[in-house]
DNA sequence: AATCAATATGTAACCGGTACCACATGACAG
DNA sequence: CTGTCATGTGGTACCGGTTACATATTGATT
C-alpha cells in the first residue's frame, strides 16, 4: 500500500500539501491538485485510517450497545442505526450487554482504547452517572428508551403511556369489559411506563382492580406462565394487553393450549410493532413503535453530536400506533366512540 | 489519558522495557515488573488501542458481512460471532451489504484502510475471484454457505442436499404423497443444493413432476404467492416443503386464507430453524440448521486464521436435523419406517 | 582465562497520517 | 515605498505504540 510519502515523492510535493488536498483543508493550487489527484491515481493510494484515527483521535467508527441483538426488537433498530451510520461515513461496532452491567462497562473500556467517536446505548443498566462520565470524557453518547437526564445526553424514545392508553381505548372500543395487563420487569422505565398507561386508562372503569395486572418478563416463556395464572386467577377476563409483542404471543400460545378463542373469548394487544405480529394466527393488533426511525434518528443525533452540529441534547419521544389487526377483531365492537 | 512514556517516565526505564512487560514479549526483570505494574496502576494507565493498530497493523476488529440483519435469519448468527469474538478479545463491526456487490465492494474498501483483522462473508455475491484477492493481500476471510472453494478460504455450511432429503423422508413417513417443493433463487447455492436434495428424494417416486416444483424468493410474500400458484395448478398435493423458513411462514399464511388445513389437508415443511418457527400456528416442522454453532464456528475458524494457528483452510459441513412439529402432524402417518 | 548463552534494558526508527508554524509571492491600500 | 492580506507550499513535531539492534551483566562451559 502506498503511504502519503509516496505520493508526495511522486507528485513533487510535500506531504503537507497532500494533506491538505485530502482533507479540503487550507490552500492548494489548481495545478499542484491535478498533479496529486495523478499521482494518487497512479499509486491507487487510499488514506490509511488507523494512522488518521492516531493522528486526529476520530475514527469513524460508532458502537451500538444493545442487550441482545437476536431479541426481535433489536435486529431492525441495528439495520437503521448500520444505515444512517454508513451513509454518513461511519462503522458500526455490534456489542451484546445482555442488559448486565459488568459487560457494558468492559465494552466501553475497550472501545474508549478504540477512539470510539460515539456510542448509542439501547441497554438499560447504565444510570445517568456513568453517562455523564462519558460525555465528560470526550465520548458522545445517545440513549433509547431511558427517561430524560438533566445532563449532556440526548435520549430517543416513544410515547410508552399515551401507547398503552390506545390500547386499553382500542380494546374498550371493541366491546372488551375486563382488560387485563401483563408488564413488563420494573427496571426498564418502558415497561413501568405502559404499565402506568394502562392504569391510567382502565382506574376509573367499574371492574378495576389491581389483579388485572400480572408481571411478565418481557419474553415469550413470561407472557404464556403470565396469561396462565392470570387466566386461573380471572376466568372473566375478555382482554389481555401485554406489554410487549414477545409476550402477546405467549399470550396467544398459552390461550391457544387452554382452547381459548382469540378474539372471540379474549383480545389480545401487544407492543412494540416487531414483525413476528404479522405471522402470529391471529394476527396481533399492537402498539407499533417506528422501530426503524427510531434507531436511524438516534444514529443521526450521535453523528450530529460527534461533529458539532447538534445545538442541543433533546429528549426526542416518537409517536406509537396502533395498528389493529385479528387478534382484536371482535364484532360485537364499534371502531368509532 | 497516560501513554507509554508517562509510564516509562514513572517506572524510571524505557518505554521499550514497558512494551515488553506489556505484551510478554523479551525479558523483563521481576523487580522491574513490580515498579512498571505500580505505576500502570497510579497513572491508570491503558495501551492506546489506535497507535498499537498503527504500529502493528493488528486492531482485534473483525467485520461480518451479512445481507441484512433485520432477515431473521442472521441476528442468531450474529450474536454467536460477536460472542465468541469478544471471549477471543476482538470487537465486531457489522455490515449490512444486501447482497448487492457494489456495497460489499465498499465495505471491503473501508474495512482495508480500518486495517481491520478479518473477515466474514455470510452475504453471497462475492465470486472466488475477489475472495483470493482478499487473502492475497493479507485479510483472512471465512465464508457461509458457500461452494467449497480450492483457494485458501475456510468455508462453514450445512447439509442442505440431506436436509432436504429428511424433509422429503419425513412428510413421506408422515403418510403424505404428492410432496412439492418452494425453492429460493438459485443464484443462492442453499436454494440450489435444497431443491437437488428435494429432486433426488422424490424423482423416483410415481407421482413425480417438475410441476411440483416453483419458486420463491426466500421471503414470506414470495412463500404466499408460489403457494397460491401452486395450489392452482396442483390442488392434489398434500405436503410442501420450502426452501426455508420465512416461505413456510408464507405457506401457512396462504393456506389459512384458502381455508387449508394444515396438516390435515396439506403438512407444511421448512428449513433453517429460526425462531420464528415456534410461534405460527401451527408450530412449524423445519430443518434445523446450527445456527448459533455455525457463527461460533466460523468465527473461531477467522481467529484461528488471523492468529496463525489454523492449520489449513477446509470446508466444514455441518449436521442439520429434522425439528417435527404440528404443522406436518398426520395422525394417519407412521414416524417408524 | 576466554567464550558463550541467557537475561535485562535502552535508543531510536518506524507505522502513516495531521497540523502548527515559517516562509515566499504578488496584489493592493495608504 | 511599506504594510497587510490572500494564496500556496514545505519542514517537522506529534499522535502512542512496536521492534530491530546495540549494549551490559552474569554465570556456566571449556
Amino acid at each position: 500500500m502506498a503511504t502519503i510519502r509516496d505520493v508526495a515523492k511522486l507528485a513533487g510535493v510535500s506531504v503537507a500539501t497532500i494533506s491538505r488536498y485530502l482533507n479540503k483543508s487550507g490552500y492548494v493550487n489548481v495545478e499542484t491538485e491535478q498533479k496529486i489527484k495523478k499521482a494518487i491515481e497512479a499509486l491507487n493510494y487510499e488514506p490509511n485510517a488507523v494512522a488518521r484515527g492516531l493522528a486526529g483521535k476520530k475514527t469513524n467508527t460508532i458502537a451500538l450497545i444493545l442487550p441482545d441483538i437476536s431479541n426481535p426488537f433489536f435486529p431492525e433498530l441495528a439495520r437503521a442505526v448500520e444505515d444512517v451510520a454508513s451513509m454518513y461515513g461511519y462503522t458500526v461496532i455490534l456489542c451484546n450487554s445482555d442488559d448486565e452491567g459488568v459487560k457494558e462497562k468492559s465494552y466501553i473500556e475497550v472501545l474508549k482504547k478504540k477512539y470510539i467517536d460515539g456510542i448509542i446505548f439501547a441497554s438499560n443498566t447504565l444510570d445517568s452517572a456513568d453517562v455523564e462520565q462519558m460525555t465528560k470524557k470526550g465520548i458522545p453518547v445517545v440513549c433509547l428508551d431511558r427517561v430524560p437526564p438533566k445532563q449532556s445526553c440526548s435520549v430517543v424514545r416513544s410515547k410508552n403511556r399515551e401507547g398503552a392508553k390506545l390500547a386499553v381505548e382500542h380494546l374498550l372500543s371493541m366491546g372488551c369489559r375486563k382488560i387485563a395487563h401483563i408488564y413488563g420487569p420494573q427496571e426498564f422505565i418502558t415497561a413501568k411506563e405502559r404499565l402506568a398507561g394502562y392504569e391510567e386508562a382502565v382506574m376509573h372503569l367499574d371492574w378495576y382492580s389491581p389483579t388485572f395486572m400480572i408481571q411478565g418478563d418481557f419474553r415469550i416463556e413470561g407472557g404464556i406462565r403470565a396469561t396462565e395464572l392470570l387466566m386461573e386467577r380471572h376466568p372473566d377476563v375478555d382482554a389481555i394487553f401485554a406489554g410487549n409483542d414477545l409476550m402477546a404471543v405467549g399470550t396467544l400460545k398459552a390461550l391457544h393450549r387452554m382452547g381459548v378463542q382469540v378474539p372471540g373469548q379474549v383480545a389480545v394487544c401487544g407492543f412494540d410493532g416487531i414483525g413476528m405480529t404479522e405471522i402470529t394466527q391471529p394476527e396481533l393488533t399492537t402498539v407499533a413503535q417506528p422501530i426503524y426511525e427510531m434507531g436511524a434518528l438516534v444514529s443521526r443525533i450521535l453523528i450530529k453530536k460527534i461533529e458539532g452540529t447538534l445545538e442541543a441534547d433533546q429528549t426526542y419521544e416518537l409517536d406509537v400506533a396502533l395498528v389493529p389487526r385479528e387478534s382484536t377483531l371482535r364484532r360485537n365492537g364499534h371502531e368509532s366512540s
